[in-house]
DNA sequence: GAAAAATTCACATTATAGTGTGAAAAATGA
DNA sequence: TCATTTTTCACACTATAATGTGAATTTTTC
């Protein structure tokens, strides 16, 4: 999951929930400057700011095997 | 997903596969003491630096919406 | 189409993640 | 055991994420 993929799942969660970026970066407790570069793929976020927004918007970050590769250094 | 537990599933997904933090580091081009710190939970990491971490071992990140929350705000 | 709200953007500053080095400590294995 | 490998750790430095401010631009709403 690239970072500008993960800005856009952001996006369209946040306006699915119909709030605005103001309210998010509240919500979330990070600056909007910060939530505007997210949702556009212009930085390289740390996983603490990706938490507390995803918390907000009712999202969870989950990491497992992919399929495609049992050894994948094989 | 706190950033500890993400350290945890890294350094056991790293032993299950038997390479050390050196090799894994050199392969995901990052330097071993950025992985220790992070498998220790001893840094907030960026997102890329985990992307390329879990693209070695054969991970992948994945959002997926709480099933305890339609909707998180109301 | 004017006003209000929301987003985009540049810029400077601060905080901290990432790196490199080298050494100590712990774990491994012959 | 004891030599080798691996991990842990401190420290200094560099790169850059995060923030704050204010203004321009775009979008929404009446």
């Amino acid at each position: 999951m690239l970072i500008s993929e993960i800005g856009n799942r952001i996006k369209l969660r946040r306006k699915a929930l119909r709030i605005t970026q103001s309210d998010l970066s509240q919500l979330a407790n990070i600056s909007i400057n910060t939530l505007y570069k997210i949702e556009r793929g212009q930085t390289n976020p740390t996983i603490d700011i990706i938490e507390k927004i995803i918390a907000v918007l009712g999202l969870e970050m989950k990491l497992s095997v992919k399929e495609s590769s049992i050894n994948p250094l094989s």
